[in-house]
DNA sequence: GACGTTACCTGCGCG
DNA sequence: TCGCGCAGGTAACGT
């Protein structure tokens, strides 16, 4: 029976935000507590932290209109705007985020009545030129499940976005299980037949280097998943 | 004993204003009281004006934003804004400023917490209008010193204020003072050894035909001083 | 809509 | 060098 861990790769079209993962974007009480991306787990750890969304930053974002639009229908979800009782009240509202270093980040948060969109303010285009980011640059966002009023604000460079597209790495064991291949399919892809450990943190992807987390993960079974959070290191 | 009137500058950091003493921007009834523009006299024309401050406009000043920045200096030690019991005050307020012809110009005056600055808001890009004010241009602002609730603004155009850059222009005796050269020292310069009469309304100066208005002090002594308020008329 | 008014926000220069 | 002042913006809204 086989029972070398293989690496699966579930093609996503939407994959989660691998952002919260970077070492280099993490607060070291973070890098500590095992963390997961799924939302749908029952068993969680109690500091997991809760993916809401990402999106790649556009010219504008990091431009010189200061401002991150929020895509509706996740600012709608994740960040209601309740409209105040009191007439003075615009509903905008001051959010603070913690980054990979435990840095508080106070951005405003309001919606503008002119594009129908809702946005982040003033504190934005700090964060913007301290993270260095740039057009095509993903930030993250997400919550801790434990305690919801703590946010989290994390960043990837745009050349990293690759990685992230190749979606979750699953970790397991191939005992009985069929080998995919392809991308289309319902079922994980097999890219590397053997890794050295489970909590390798190197891992060759594609001609890519990348550095990467893993999670544990109790289901789905009977395999037994990990989700790995690629960073490239290099491109040889 | 030398008798004849000489004319002293005293070279100064900071001139005063001349704006308010440009007949082409006077009131009638001002023009006919002697003004000066010292606060140390104790010896006061009842309606002598006291100058406030004056102001260089910036292109936003005169720009779309229909706002003239007040220097915080000059805000906080003249138009002292009370910050109302009511926490939804802001502390706005009207100012009603009379002008070289008597007209009444209302401004709402505020601060700015955002940008941490004094500003006259509306009314003012009127003025700028009716003044044809550009960048450059020079607004002034003054009181009555017997009725300090009488408010003055007064202007000037840019091309004049190299002239105000010559600083005051004190007219004296120069019996047993030694005569001082050069911009230096604490003793006026004698830059020309005679003048026709003390209210000479032109006056040469570096090579620059200058305007003035002479007004009375009674001090310092012995020397009996004036202050010439000069306007550059033309440039040979 | 166009424009004016108010109320924000930020980069940058300067002391 | 770092905080502050302000020049130069934008957003929202009333008219």
């Amino acid at each position: 029976m086989e029972t070398s861990p293989h690496i699966y790769i579930y093609p996503q079209q939407n994959p989660h935000p691998p952002y919260f993962f970077h070492h280099h974007h993490l607060s070291k009480e973070m890098q500590t507590i095992p963390w997961t991306l799924t939302t749908t787990s029952s068993h969680h750890h109690p500091n997991q932290l809760e993916p809401m969304f990402e999106k790649p930053l556009t010219p504008s974002d990091v431009g010189k209109l200061n401002r991150l639009v929020i895509p509706k229908h996740h600012a709608e979800t994740h960040f209601p705007l309740v409209s105040s009782s009191s007439s003075s009240e615009k509903g905008g509202l001051t959010l603070c985020f913690e980054d990979e270093s435990g840095k508080q980040w106070r951005f405003r948060y309001s919606y503008w009545n002119s594009s129908q969109s809702y946005v982040l303010t003033k504190g934005w285009s700090r964060y913007v030129k301290e993270k260095r980011l740039d057009a095509g640059d993903v930030v993250s966002f997400g919550r801790c499940r434990r305690d919801r009023s703590r946010l989290f604000i994390g960043w990837r460079r745009r050349d990293e976005a690759a990685a992230s597209a190749a979606a979750a790495v699953v970790v397991g064991q191939t005992q009985g299980r069929r080998q995919q291949h392809g991308w289309g399919g319902d079922h994980p892809v097999i890219i590397e037949s053997a890794v050295p450990q489970v909590y390798s943190k190197r891992l060759r992807l594609f001609g890519v280097n990348l550095d990467y987390y893993v999670t544990d993960r109790t289901e789905p079974d009977p395999v037994r998943t990990y989700q790995a959070y690629p960073r490239i290191v290099s491109i040889p």
